[in-house]
DNA sequence: AAAAGTAACTGAACAGTGTTTAGTAAACAA
DNA sequence: TTGTTTACTAAACACTGTTCAGTTACTTTT
C-alpha cells in the first residue's frame, strides 16, 4: 500500500515548490513586492492551491523564515571551531551582521517584519530559541573561564543579542540615513568594535 | 490683501485635520489597518482628497513620524535637569524605552517601518539626526568628565543607541516570545541595567 | 454685475491585494 | 462499474493605493 506514501510524498514536494518559488520571488523583488498571485504563476498554479498547502500568507512566511535560520546555522556552524571563547561570541557576532547584510530580505522575516510572527503560537518560536541558545552556550563558556564576571548567562546574552541586532535593524531599515554611505560603513565597524572591546573590559 | 494668506492658513489647518485623524486611527488600531479611505472617512472628505495635500500614502507615514519626534522630544526634556551626566545617559535609554512601549505605533513608524523612509531624501533625515545630536551632547559631557575613557562621542553614541534599540526592536516585533510575559519584563530590565554597568566600568 | 479664471473637491475607475467558495476532473477504492 | 476521495481552479468578495475627468464654489478681471 505505497500509493498513501507517494501521496504525502508529493504533497511534501508541492509544499516545497511552493516555499522555493516564494523565496526565489522575495529575495528578487523584496517581501513587500510579492504577492500570491506572484507566486501562484511561478509555479503555473492557481492562487487557490497555495491556500490547500498554507493556511494563510503568513504562514508562508514564517516556513521561508524557517528557511532562514536553517541558513543562518550553516553559517554560523563553523564558530564552534574557534577556541578563545571570546573569540567565538565575537565571530558570532560578525556572522549574524554580516548574514543580515548579505540576505537583507530574509533577515527581515527572521527579525524583523512583524507579519511572519503572526503565525507562531505565544512561546513557541522554536526557531528563535534554539537560536538563542547557541548564544547562552557561548557566554556561559566566556563566564567560566572568567572572562565576564557577570554571572547570569541570559541576561548576558540578552544584552549582547540586543547591541548587535541594534545596528543591523537601524541599518537595515535605513535610519542611519543621516550619514553618508562611507560614514555609515565606519560607524558600523567602529560601533561593533568598541561594543566588543567595551564588554571585554566591562561585562 | 489677506485673501491668499487666509487660502495658505485654510491649506495648513485642512494639512493638520488630515494629520490628525490619520495618527488617531494609527494609535488606534494600528498603522496596518487603516487605509486612506478610513482616514477620508474620519475626516468627512474624499479619498481622492487626501492626496492634494500629500504627495502618497509614504509621505503621510512621514508627516505623522515627523509629530512622533515633537513628542518624544518633549518626552526627553526633563533629562537636561539632571546634573550627572551619566545619570543623564542612563535616564535617556529608561525614557527611550518607554517611550516606545508607551507608544509602539509611533515608534514603529519612527525607527522600525521601511514605508515613511521612502518619503524622505537620502541623507536628510533631519528629525533622526537632531535626535541622535542630542545623545551625542549627552555622551560629550560623559567623556570630558571622565566617565568614559573612549574619546570618539559619535562613535560610543552609535553604539549606546544601538544597544537600547535592540532591545525595544525585538520587543516591539515578537522577537522575545520563547520568554513568557513575566520573564520577558525582568530580561528587559535586567539587561538594560547590565549594559548601563557595563559601559560604565567598559567604555 | 457679468464673464472669465482659478482652486478645492469628488465619483468612478484602474490595477492590484489576500482569501473563500462552489464546482470540476482525475485518481483511487469498492 | 460504481461511489468516494483528492487535487485543483474560475470566479467572486471585499478590500487596497492611486489617478483623472468633471463639478462646484470662490476670486479676479472686465
Amino acid at each position: 500500500m505505497g500509493i498513501t506514501e507517494r501521496k504525502e510524498r508529493e504533497k511534501e514536494e508541492m509544499r516545497q515548490r511552493i516555499l522555493d518559488a516564494a523565496q526565489k520571488l522575495f529575495l528578487e523583488n523584496g517581501y513587500e513586492k510579492v504577492s500570491i498571485r506572484n507566486i501562484a504563476d511561478a509555479i503555473e498554479y492557481s492562487p487557490a492551491t497555495i491556500y490547500l498547502y498554507f493556511k494563510d500568507k503568513n504562514e508562508l512566511l514564517y516556513a521561508v523564515h524557517q528557511k532562514g535560520f536553517g541558513l543562518m546555522l550553516q553559517e554560523f556552524a563553523p564558530v564552534s571551531a574557534i577556541s578563545d571563547p571570546f573569540e567565538q561570541l565575537v565571530e558570532m557576532g560578525r556572522r549574524y551582521i554580516r548574514f543580515a547584510v548579505d540576505n537583507p530580505e530574509l533577515f527581515d522575516l527572521m527579525f524583523i517584519m512583524a507579519a511572519p510572527m503572526e503565525a507562531c503560537r505565544d512561546d513557541e518560536w522554536d526557531e528563535g530559541k534554539n537560536a538563542f541558545q547557541a548564544l547562552v552556550q557561548v557566554v556561559q563558556h566566556c563566564i567560566d573561564t572568567g572572562v565576564f564576571k557577570h554571572q547570569d548567562a541570559e541576561v548576558a546574552s540578552m544584552m549582547i543579542w540586543s547591541a548587535i541586532h541594534g545596528y543591523t535593524a537601524l541599518f537595515l531599515r535605513k535610519r542611519m540615513m543621516m550619514f553618508d554611505e562611507e560614514r555609515r560603513q565606519e560607524l558600523m565597524t567602529e560601533a561593533f568594535n568598541l561594543f566588543c572591546e567595551t564588554i571585554k573590559r566591562g561585562l
